[in-house]
DNA sequence: AGAACATTTGAACAAATATTCAAATGACAA
DNA sequence: TTGTCATTTGAATATTTGTTCAAATGTTCT
């Protein structure tokens, strides 16, 4: 797997550096986690659905006619924001609303949007 | 592309909703630079990368060593992260430092891991 | 010049993903 | 029940993406 990492020992690797990152490393299954939230919110879509929640709750109807998508797609971006208990839904009758589940990624979002600005 | 969207418009669509929301919703261009941060962070690879350089500047074969990965992998996402303008580097002879160029996105980070832990 | 080494790059491949289409639910009304 | 509508789901497809391998740079030393 670390094709040429031996010639690399001596010379070029910091070994003091090395060490002093590798234990301030998180444990593997942390980041896994970490990069899982980023990637649920590194997309166009799931970004805008997010944005939309954030402000009211909606329907799968409504979404599709904001962000002018198909409704299955919606949808299934809907059921992966679900799975990830970002999104919450709730019946009524033939329609489903949808609102955010976990408000704390707002925060998320709002420093992304400051990022952004600051650019 | 929105197949069956005339059907829902009378009975399922909250017009004024609907309305409220478009109104206002981000341009689509912040939009996906929004998401385009997400996604350069959506990959475990590259938040230990961020993470590693928020501690400090470090070479190519030092962070392969740390994540006990090929040079050639680290390279390829050491790139992406170039281009995004996440990360500097700086040549000292043969080896290649890198560094944060952002460190915005540090806070981004920080946000994420409370996320994490606020579980 | 040549050798040795750190890094980059491009092609290739496998795995993940977003959208579309068609069919299946689930709810309500006639 | 039958029909209609909102939503979900599964299969299929096209695109994106992370890693590997091999070859190419760029640098230093002899």
């Amino acid at each position: 797997m670390q094709g040429k990492i031996e010639k690399c020992d001596i010379i070029c690797v910091n070994h003091d550096a090395v060490e002093r990152v590798t234990k301030d490393m998180m444990d593997n299954e942390f980041l896994q986690k970490m990069a899982g939230i980023f990637k649920v919110l590194g997309d166009p879509t799931r970004v805008k659905i997010v944005h939309c929640l954030s402000k009211e709750e909606l329907c799968v109807c409504d979404l599709a006619q904001v962000l002018e998508m198909s409704i299955s797609a919606i949808s299934h971006q809907l059921r992966v924001l679900r799975d990830r208990r970002l999104v919450r839904h709730r019946r009524e009758g033939k329609i489903v609303y949808y609102s955010l589940d976990d408000h704390h990624i707002v925060n998320l979002l709002r420093e992304c949007e400051d990022h952004v600005n600051h650019d």
